[in-house]
DNA sequence: TTTTATGTGTGACATATTTCCCAGCCTGCA
DNA sequence: TGCAGGCTGGGAAATATGTCACACATAAAA
């Protein structure tokens, strides 16, 4: 975990070497990167990509989360909440087809982030580079299919036990006999994950906070009790 | 569109000029392609690829379709129906980690295949197949959010409705004043694409046949009559 | 401090969907 | 021909979930 504080201007070449995309790079090369690459800090609540907009940077989180989500009469879908490490609005620069989604900071963020044509200029002459994009986007195909199984085939429960378990997965933090959550999320943004309202999520979370399985600590991230337990919603 | 009676068995380079992962390759590397690839017909209702197997080739529909699902506890989600040009096992080999889903033809299916070896080594010295590679993954994950979207956010008629769309655009082809699926599906077979029951999928058809936007052939196909009107309940 | 906004927990009621069941209709096959 | 299996269509009851409305707590803002 990269902290903000430890962030000076003069070291994102260190900081590349610790991002995937630029894994198997050469000293030369990330000095390249170094040099094209820009660091931008977004306050929480920044819209860093607004939805239809021709795509023209690439991002890559250093710090913070973003909130991947579509807005569509009244509903919020939530496709995914990225973190440190993670790629984002590279699929415009891919394709060429508009943003299919915004992008909000949950907290401050700090990013690193490329133009169209530096990124470009990256996947075609960096070999590494164009590799690691492809292992990049396998391993989000994959997650992609795990949250479409959830939302065809579990109730709400399940549903939300899968994404609680997912969170632990990626931004859990071992505590006593349990596992915290990095991230803060409201019911509602819960609701919006998993294709539920917020009073069912609701009902789902004092259900489970009963069983023992979850709580919530003083600032309202999630404690997970009993990953098995939470599993068994799971099918 | 290439067809089943067209294909010699000395043709395979003229054929993969047309692939998306080839595009680009000089003829040279065409040929070399050529000889690493095989060809083989699967005849409907195979399983090309058992869940939980370690990864071990790639493989291109050349002519056919195949079913890519997740059968768990009785329950069967389809992720998505790949048909000529799509890849398909490529995962695997990307990262390594074991299949995911099932793959089974719904027809009888022409693929070409390459072993691991081939494909990594295609990947590491082609250029062009990585930056391709690339695109068929963006798309891929793109198609992907939508799905999510539509699970996440619509109620039966609107999933189906969407799901209908998407073949269209996929398979659809131009009959007068409608298009028609190419593929032959049952209601229980869309009842698992769009996390549904049957039963429910049969109500929408019915419902949707009564209002002239949808019809079916004597084959079973479905013939779409009234695109906006369909897109009327996807939001 | 008061006010405002935001998040949580809950009840009543309306809808949406699933499950189980059965009937009719095909098609392929013995 | 007759039967078995798969597919469609639909009834009835049971569940699951959504919507609307409100009380309450807490934290941020004025």
């Amino acid at each position: 975990m990269i902290k903000m504080t430890e962030l000076k201007k003069d070291d994102t070449r260190n900081i590349l070497s610790d991002i995937k995309l630029f894994e198997g790079l050469t000293p030369t090369q990330l000095d390249w990167v170094a040099k094209h690459a820009h660091r931008r800090t977004f306050t929480a609540g920044t819209n860093v990509m607004t939805i239809e907009q021709p795509g023209e940077a690439v991002f890559i989180i250093l710090h913070g989360t973003v909130k991947i989500h579509i807005e569509q009469s009244g509903r919020d879908v939530i496709l995914s909440i990225l973190g440190s490490g993670d790629l984002l609005g590279e699929m415009s620069l891919i394709d060429s087809v508009g943003r299919s989604a915004s992008a909000l900071t949950l907290e401050n963020t700090l990013m690193l982030w490329m133009d169209k044509t530096t990124f470009n200029y990256l996947l075609d002459n960096f070999p590494p580079v164009a590799r690691n994009l492809v292992k990049i986007l396998s391993a989000r195909v994959r997650l992609s299919d795990q949250v479409i199984q959830s939302l065809a085939s579990l109730d709400v429960n399940g549903r939300v036990a899968r994404q609680l378990l997912a969170f632990a997965e990626r931004y859990g933090r071992e505590v006593t006999n349990a596992v915290q959550i990095r991230i803060i999320l409201t019911q509602g943004d819960l609701a919006d994950l998993v294709g539920a309202s917020r009073k069912r999520v609701n009902q789902t979370m004092v259900f489970l906070k009963e069983q023992g399985l979850v709580s919530t600590d003083a600032d309202g991230r999630f404690i997970i009790h009993d990953k098995a337990g939470l599993a068994r919603f799971c099918d």
